[in-house]
DNA sequence: ATATTTGCAAAAGATTTGCCGCACG
DNA sequence: CGTGCGGCAAATCTTTTGCAAATAT
């Protein structure tokens, strides 16, 4: 049987390869944080959570490197408001969507595996072919059914 | 019969008034180049078409104005990438959706008012009270049928 | 009258880039 | 080994802000 012990490459490490890209450390590591996140980072928080890894990494690189994936379609950026881009692996298949809580910028994620299909025939029929797309919902969470209670405080406020 | 000649206020205007904004000479201004928009001008052309109707107003105006009638939900703000934010009417009821081309940023709207219905549903579900929601469909446009095309050179490219 | 709004220019943020030594393939 | 990559800091670009003067209600 054939050994493999070879540091386990991470989903995005293995898809910049398929695409061509040249792995270099800084950009394995990045790989692998945006691998493991199961979040919406920014690039501050990609660039603290890929130190943590590994100390041979700047922000610049990180920016270069989100930017790089983005146009290889490896990720997509999002915009929920608070003037950073934040980003997130592309799934292929299975697209997920966000609520935002317009009171404390919390998101939620929700799935409607239809949608995506119902997305395919409207760019079809438009004469495109999909490639991608962006749902964002905007709500404000209702006071539970029993008694009102006031808005704030009700999660932990999280900035935007 | 009453006669009523005053200058005719833009249907934003109208809303800003609503809304109990204090209506300068700039506000009035601004609200009637969104109210006569049908595209999506971010700040810098906002500040251009306002410019032609009235000197005197600033850009720094225009941030503020847009960013006020955003909070106050008459504006909605989006991101169709190339760094600045796009601005539009909100539309209440028949909310419109975005299929951007990839290749050369040009956007083409297009309506599914089942959708709306849908995502109402969705944020009730999850315990949200729906205020707004945003679409975004990226695709590339698809060769008219007959003989292949090559893909650049088919519409005037624009910068996205 | 008086709290708000505006213009201007400076400041703040976020993101990009030039340059040059260094690593990857 | 050569070409592309990363670090650093300066540059760029968009958006925000402080302050004094102007304005709406």
């Amino acid at each position: 049987m054939t050994l493999r012990v070879q540091a386990a490459e991470s989903r995005i490490e293995q898809l910049c390869i398929e695409h061509g890209l040249k792995m270099t450390g800084q950009r394995r590591v990045i790989a692998r944080v945006l691998s493991e996140a199961d979040d919406h980072p920014d690039v501050e928080e990609l660039y603290r959570r890929a130190l943590a890894l590994d100390s041979r990494i700047s922000v610049a690189t990180v920016y270069r490197t989100v930017r790089l994936l983005e146009e290889k379609g490896i990720l997509e950026r999002r915009d929920f408001g608070g003037g950073r881009a934040r980003y997130e692996a592309t799934e292929n298949g299975r697209h997920h969507y966000h609520l935002i809580d317009i009171n404390n910028g919390k998101v939620i994620e929700f799935e409607d595996p239809e949608h995506e299909e119902l997305m395919r025939k409207i760019a079809d029929r438009l004469g495109f072919e999909f490639v991608s797309m962006r749902l964002e919902l905007f709500g404000r969470k209702k006071a539970p059914v029993e008694k009102a209670a006031p808005a704030a405080s009700t999660t932990k406020g999280k900035k935007a």
